[in-house]
DNA sequence: ATGCTACCCTGGCAGC
DNA sequence: TGCTGCCAGGGTAGCA
């Protein structure tokens, strides 16, 4: 469910209260939920949390004890939500990974579909690449950073309809399906188009910049489970012009949004504002 | 190499 | 009030 609005929300309200932190205790739920062996976790324990980041929709941890030194990845998935919550909490169903922190309050990993993955690597001589590679973490670019020329060249020879493109996380990692359907509309391309052109792709990547900066701004979209590491929503969905919007108005022509399937997924879309 | 489908799970909601 | 079917922000294996 979450997409990087979403996930970078996540990262910044755990960071000030989360980095510092030592795990006092460590436990493991669903075995389908971890990677790498759900047993490794429990090193964790008496470690310190040194600092939280994003790339693309991962949460990667840097946790640090006795010298040794790892990262800790974790994807939402779908339903993930990772909360700071006082330790006397009463357990949500679903649960799959406490750390409780030597401040009373705990970090839970709960997620009713369990599509969500939890990967921990030890940092040795290891390159950063393949310890980001062991984790599973997407190889694509940031869509916040990447450049015009690498946009371009990324996109111009494929195949594919443009939407299908977006939500490759090879090529760029962040996206999915609410903000790819929101900037193709704000670029006014169709979803289905093909090899769309040099213009039309520089507008794509402005649009993408634009919603993902707004979204992050409102704390990203909640829409039925995402909330905030402190369980406050995200307000984005309020700013959704094509996303679940079907059979609406257009804010731009009032014609309907219609929506079809697209790499298994909905598209939403305006069959008059956004072009082939 | 690239593109597409089926599948992995649970829960919420509309319609009967 | 059930029940059924459909839908959902994710990714990946396996096949053309």
């Amino acid at each position: 469910m979450p997409e990087l609005p979403e996930v970078e929300t996540v990262a910044r309200g755990l960071r000030d209260t989360l980095t510092g932190r030592v795990i006092r205790s460590v436990e493991v739920g669903h075995a389908s939920m971890f990677q790498t062996n759900p047993e490794e976790l429990l090193q964790l324990k008496g470690a310190c949390v040194r600092g939280i980041e994003r790339a693309g929709k991962y949460l990667l941890l840097d946790v640090t004890r006795n010298q040794r030194h790892w990262k800790l990845m974790i994807h939402l998935g779908m339903t993930g939500k990772l909360l700071l919550i006082p330790a006397e909490t009463p357990r949500a169903k679903h649960t799959h990974l406490i750390f409780e922190l030597e401040n009373s309050n705990d970090l839970r990993l709960i997620d009713p579909r369990r599509f969500g993955r939890v990967a921990l690597a030890e940092i040795t001589t290891a390159e950063p690449q393949a310890v980001l590679q062991a984790l599973g973490v997407a190889p694509g670019i940031e869509p916040l950073e990447v450049s015009e020329e690498d946009f371009l060249t990324m996109f111009q020879k494929r195949d594919a309809p443009i939407k299908n493109l977006l939500l490759n996380q090879s090529l760029l990692r962040g996206l999915g399906n609410i903000y790819a359907d929101e900037s193709l509309f704000r670029a006014g391309i169709h979803p289905q188009a093909k090899r769309v052109s040099r213009p039309r792709l520089r507008r794509l990547r402005e649009q993408i910049r634009q919603v993902l900066r707004e979204a992050i701004d409102a704390g990203g979209s909640s829409v039925s489970d995402y909330v905030h590491s402190d369980g406050q929503r995200g307000w984005f969905q309020v700013q959704h012009r094509v996303y679940g919007k079907e059979g609406e108005p257009c804010v731009a022509c009032s014609r309907p949004i219609r929506r079809l399937v697209l790499a298994g997924r909905s598209a939403h879309y305006c069959p008059t504002c956004q072009r082939w």
